[in-house]
DNA sequence: ATAAATGCAAAATGTTTGCACCTGG
DNA sequence: CCAGGTGCAAACATTTTGCATTTAT
């Protein structure tokens, strides 16, 4: 899904619920869209005040809560005390984070299908790793110390 | 290791750095220690406050950041906006956390060594799966609706 | 004795809320 | 028109920091 289709899915999806289509909600969404990677309500408010001083970021954390509601974004919880956001359907997509030299390295979602498939037999656990996070050291970063 | 052991162990572990035993530092190990699950700064201040209210929480916050330091507790992120603590050693632990309602469910550490290895193999990443929280639905909230 | 640790108060950070005004449908 | 949305300021919760005083070694 593209950056149009998806402002067009958020106008379907608002209109649908008698919800509005505010510039700034366009602005957001847009946001995320351009980020290459995860962004957090500060990166979005800070960019978008670049152009529009007046957007509040209050604005920005009530639309990334709405966004959430309607599936359009996914939030993450990288353990650094802030949340970040991505659009919900970029192709389900992980992280191996390195505590070493905070390298982040793409993880094939394939690689946990064993994983999700084993919670559901064993705990009747439906696991929902859109994106998940694992933290680690990686290759370079092994072998040198703390 | 037990509680015990592991007051010995962090005053072993402080000695040799040149640091301090204080009443604080054992008075919070033993908090965390003494937690049935994971416990907050806010909790382990509160429990020690209520015996010794001059303890402030700023002691609290540091001696946690060393208690991980020397590798004695463990923090956990699950994503409510604060970090958990837990001793390090009491077995390596996973959750499955409901996201419908809350129930939390202990996931043996074995399932994820084969995930690891693999990671280990394709990717070089040393995966240190501590303590790992996955978000999903537990067997009943999966018919129920969202 | 003296470097390390604490208590206290204040600041910083990230997020949420109440409310008067504004605006998209 | 008017319910839904915004901006603003203030509240909130958690964590961090500066500094004078205390304390373990």
């Amino acid at each position: 899904m593209g950056a149009m289709d998806r402002s067009r899915a958020m106008a379907r999806e608002l209109a649908r619920q008698g919800l509005r289509l505010t510039p700034q909600r366009l602005m957001i969404l847009a946001e995320i869209e351009a980020s290459e990677s995860h962004i957090s309500a500060e990166e979005i408010h800070r960019r978008i005040a670049e152009r529009y001083p007046n957007v509040n970021i209050s604005t920005v954390y009530r639309t990334l809560e709405l966004l959430h509601r309607l599936g359009l974004v996914t939030e993450t919880d990288l353990g650094e005390g802030r949340v970040r956001y991505h659009p919900a359907d970029k192709g389900r997509h992980h992280h191996l984070v390195c505590e070493g030299c905070g390298a982040i390295i793409d993880l094939d979602d394939a690689l946990l299908d064993p994983l999700k498939e084993e919670l559901r037999r064993r705990y009747g656990f439906a696991a929902e790793l859109k994106h998940l996070a694992i933290l680690g050291r990686c290759e370079k970063c092994s072998s040198s110390p703390e």
